[in-house]
Formats: C-alpha cells, structure tokens, sequence
DNA sequence: TTTTTTCTGTTGCAAAAGTCACATATTATG
DNA sequence: CATAATATGTGACTTTTGCAACAGAAAAAA
C-alpha cells in the first residue's frame, strides 16, 4: 500500500499547516464522534481502526461500516433521518483528522499544501469509500446468514490471499456487522462447519471448498 | 433542484466539445451497461430513471441501487468481485454520459470545457451518490421486513413532503429492493393495513401515524 | 492473583420469512 | 380488440431466524 502510505504522510504533515484542521488521538474504545444533522463534518482516519455504529430506539446495535486507515467519515456523507444514533467508535488507538466540508470548497488561503494534498487525494479516497459501501450492500442483500457468512469469509480470503485467516472482528461485532442475531449466526457457522465447508480453530477460519 | 438542472445542462452541452465522452440515449428496458472488471467505466445518467441489478448464481435478483437524475454508476464505483452479473436497466427513457475513468485524471485537453465542468460539479454528485448508498445501507440493516416497510416508506414521504405518495416502484420491484421476498412483503403490508398503520390505494400510499 | 466483565457456544421455543401454488387484475402487444 | 405477458393478492406449509436463558472460556480490571 504504497500510495496509501503516502496520503496519509501528506496529510498528517501538512495538517500542520492549516488552521482550519484539528488533529486528534484517542485511545482504543472511546467515541471519535457523534453525527450531528447540518454540522457537515468531515473526518479522515490517519491510523488505527475504528466502527461507524448505529444504535436504533429498541437497543439494537448495527456496525454500519467498519473503518481502517485512510477511511473517510463525517455527517457529510450521512444524512442523519431517522431519530437513531450514530457514533464513531475507535477499536485500537486512532489519529483523526476533523474539518467542516466547507471548507473544501472555501481554502484556507491561496497557497495551503493540506487543501493542496487534499484535493489531488480526495478523489482516490472517496473511491474507496464508494467500492466499500458497494461491498456492504453486497453482504447485506444476501438472502440467507448462510450467504452472508460465506460471502464475508470470501472477501478476507480474497483480501488475505489466503484460504485461512484470522478473524479481524469478534463474533460479536461479526453478527452486528452482518445484520443478524449472534446465537443465529453461531448456529450456522455450527452447520457450516459439520457441511464441511469452513473450519474454525479459535479465531482461525479455514476455507474448504474449491 | 435548480443546481442539479444546472448540473445536467452544462454537462450535456460541454459534452458535444469532449471526443473522450460519449452520450448515449437509450429506451424503456434496455440494458445500459453490464459491468466488466477493470474496465473502470464512469456514467452519469443525464435523464431518466434506471437500476443497477444484480443476479445471482440461483437466479435471485437484487436492485442494488435506484439511479435518478444526475446519479453516477459503472464500475470505477464497484470492484466486481463475484460472479454474479450486474447490469444498469432503464426504467424509463434515459440520456447517458458514458466514459472511462482515467481520463478525469488526464484531461483530453488543456482547456476542455466538459472536464472542468466535471471536476466542478463531480465532488457534490459523489456526495449524493455516497448519501444515497448509505440511505441504502440504513434499509437494508433494519431488521424485520416491516421496519424496511416503514423506513422506506417514511424517506419517500419526507422526499416528497406528504403523508401520502405514489408508489415509485413496482411491489415486485419493491420487494427486489428492500431484498425481502414479494410475497412476504405482500403478507407483512396487509399486516400493517389491519394494524392502521398504512393504508393503501391502489398505487398510492397513506402513512396513518402520527 | 483474584474478581469482574465480556465473549463464545449451545439449547428450546416463538416469530418471521421464504416457497409454492393459484386466482385475479392490470398492462403490453400483435 | 383479443391475447399474451406481467403484476398483484392470498393461503397452506416449511425453513430460517430471532429471542431468552444459561454455562463455560477468555480477557480485562482491580
């Protein structure tokens, strides 16, 4: 991730340079922000991992993305409906950069390099969210916790090169971020394995199809 | 929407200056582009109404993605990674720019007319692009086919400021976007008739709460 | 280290959703 | 206009999922 490393470089240094940003750090577990209607924040994940996490009025928790280096998030992207709350919580220690959108659109001053570094960057990282959100609707419009599981495990695989690999969430947030019930989701991961068709070992899946 | 009528205009005019751009207009129910890996193709749907669709290995059809006036696809925005087909479908007559995403980068000229409209509007059509897909995400996460019911009913009547509306899709194809089964859908909206919760004419739709 | 908290794994039962099959209505099309 | 194709509406039945509750394992905190 050559390119990656780089935008992140830029940016962290340059956002030294312009007043319009803030930098901040957080330690694993605290809440990054909270999205508020009309603020139109923009945020920038420089390091560490971190969930966009939506809580609904009955308690239910659902990961709405999950979040690595050089992720984009803020209300700018989301337009906050319904009374739900939508937070971002940091998994493992996080730098963030924070701006209001406007402020694109409006730079700082005539020769700022974050606003420089930012727009040639932007285009790139905003195509990544795109294909990210792409692949979440993807996993969730498969009809069954079966479908979901497999297609999830199919994706690390892809991403890992590998027919084993560890499992980058708890089962847990497995379940929020796949949409469906945690016991429902053990059971068929129970099934899965007696088809043999995946293995698990602790936190290792093992694919055995192909 | 002034600014989207604007945004069309400019784009359809400079289009003509632009040898790296293509319009296209196509009728209801045909195909208007299937995705192709690597390909990296970005479209803008100048008019018109039209879906991204997805069929799976059993034949399942999913409406990813309704597109409207001003809505970008093709595959610069998904990395197609499985299998299945996607398609981009009219649903109604439809005027499409069609070109591929390297050029962006690197203008067809220096003072082209058509890239610097693009680059000026692009950044507010990829915000709406990215605000649509996590309207869509939020559907998708509810949990029960009733509360995807209510929440696509209620983003429609707060879209169009009324309590009641017509229907914009087809119950078949209502069904295919909420990623629920039509009959079910069918059974979970008579439920909510005998519950007063929503009442329904014929195409039209009566929200009763509140 | 001990205690507390969170996570994993499992069950029986209830509720929800999918499947199939068919009748009717509505819309396209020759 | 007649006919075909597609969409809507419904019911009986099966499968899948969610819920609640609990025990043991693992991880975090004291």
């Amino acid at each position: 991730m050559n390119s990656s490393f780089n935008i992140r470089t830029f940016l962290y240094n340059f956002s030294k340079n312009c007043n319009k940003v803030q930098k901040k750090t957080f330690l694993k577990n605290e809440v990054i922000t909270t999205y508020i209607q009309k603020r139109n924040q923009l945020c920038i994940l420089l390091s560490g991992n971190a969930d966009l996490v939506r809580y609904d009025l009955n308690g239910n928790r659902t990961i709405v993305e999950h979040l690595s280096q050089n992720a984009l998030f803020g209300e700018v992207f989301y337009k906050v409906t319904t009374n739900n709350e939508l937070l971002v919580e940091s998994r493992t220690n996080c730098e963030v950069l924070f701006y209001i959108y406007d402020d694109i659109k409006n730079k700082c001053n005539k020769s700022c390099k974050f606003h420089d570094s930012l727009s040639e960057y932007l285009p790139e990282l905003i195509l990544d969210k795109i294909t990210a959100l792409n692949t979440r609707i993807e996993l969730l419009t498969q009809r069954t916790t079966r479908d979901k599981l497999l297609m999830y495990f199919s994706l690390i695989s892809t991403r890992r090169l590998s027919k084993t690999f560890e499992l980058p969430l708890s089962l847990t947030d497995l379940a929020d971020y796949l949409n469906v019930d945690r016991s429902a989701m053990m059971r068929e991961l129970k099934l899965l394995k007696e088809d043999k068709l995946v293995d698990k070992i602790g936190n290792r899946i093992i694919l055995l199809y192909e």
